[in-house]
DNA sequence: TTCAAACAGGACTAAATTGGTCTTGATTTT
DNA sequence: AAAATCAAGACCAATTTAGTCCTGTTTGAA
């Protein structure tokens, strides 16, 4: 558990994408061919990290996305929130906009945000840049759209080890 | 996001109920009127918990439950993986049963190990006694059973400040 | 011995969330 | 003016989660 959403991991390899292409401009149809996903998938991600103001846009013809800020300065922590909202393991930290669900919140608050700081803190850590590294990644033969649950088809040992 | 399910705080909340009443048997019944949960959604999270022999039992007339261990043993890690399975912010971590979902495991493996230790040692730190300090909570007139989501009724500010 | 209280272990349904697609409109370049 | 592209949001399907229930088994007491 504490899993990610899906959407989160889209987010992560649209990004990778777009640091890995550093400047350039890409269309929401150039990244889903670089990227393995759909169209439409990497246009609904997009959005999302427009409003988080971890991309800019271009609009028009020869419009397309690109990265707000260097690779190197945006953290795990950034994307993470923007596609998932801010990091609270419950309802009670931080803006606890909602009441308590049951009991446990009001006198576990401090404990709470005390996971919630070292969550963040272990995102913060990791760079965008950090994740671009085997840059043969984001070819458009490295990976194939499937139809529902796109695949990486590069073999893992090579990379993992 | 990173929330915990529902079930999860249930758990922390039925574990504080018998922390705070060490040693003694408690039959579901019995817990839920501490707690202000249904008796079948108590017994639900027993099960969960005696699977990860975080509870003990005793079956039979008088029977229920009884902490396994004592409540400063508790961890918060340990509630948490028996409710939700091992922390794993996705599935490229750890264990590693699925194959990648989109392209981001491989490269990321070790960040994303970093950053799944981060929060087991973050939820390691907090203890099962850490939450039951004011004594008073668990209390059957302090809360009230509601029909589909209870509410604790204590005061909030009276503890947090 | 019998009965009732309690847990054991699932199956099952309903609700909520998430993922993915589509449509309509605005913007920009050619 | 037309085509390519993003903007914004509605919408449906799939998945997950929450909650309930049923049929057993165990245990203590009458």
């Amino acid at each position: 558990m504490f899993k990610l959403n899906r959407m989160t991991d889209y987010a992560i390899v649209v990004l990778g994408a777009l640091a890995h292409r550093q400047g350039e401009i890409l269309a929401t149809a150039q990244l889903a061919e670089l990227t393995g996903l759909n169209q439409p998938t990497v246009a609904k991600v997009a959005k999302t990290l427009m409003a988080a103001d971890l991309l800019e846009t271009q609009r028009g013809v020869h419009g397309g996305y690109r990265l707000a800020q260097p690779a190197a300065a945006t953290s795990l922590v950034q994307i993470v929130e923007a596609m998932e909202g801010p990091i609270a393991v419950n309802d009670c930290v931080d803006g606890a906009q909602a009441p308590c669900a049951v009991s446990n919140c009001c006198f576990m608050s401090r404990n709470w945000n005390r996971v919630n700081l070292a969550v963040r803190n272990a995102l913060s850590d990791v760079s965008l840049e950090d994740l671009i590294d085997p840059a043969q990644l984001f070819t458009p033969t490295g990976h194939q759209p499937a139809a529902d649950r796109p695949v990486s088809t590069v073999p893992q040992n090579e990379i993992l080890s």
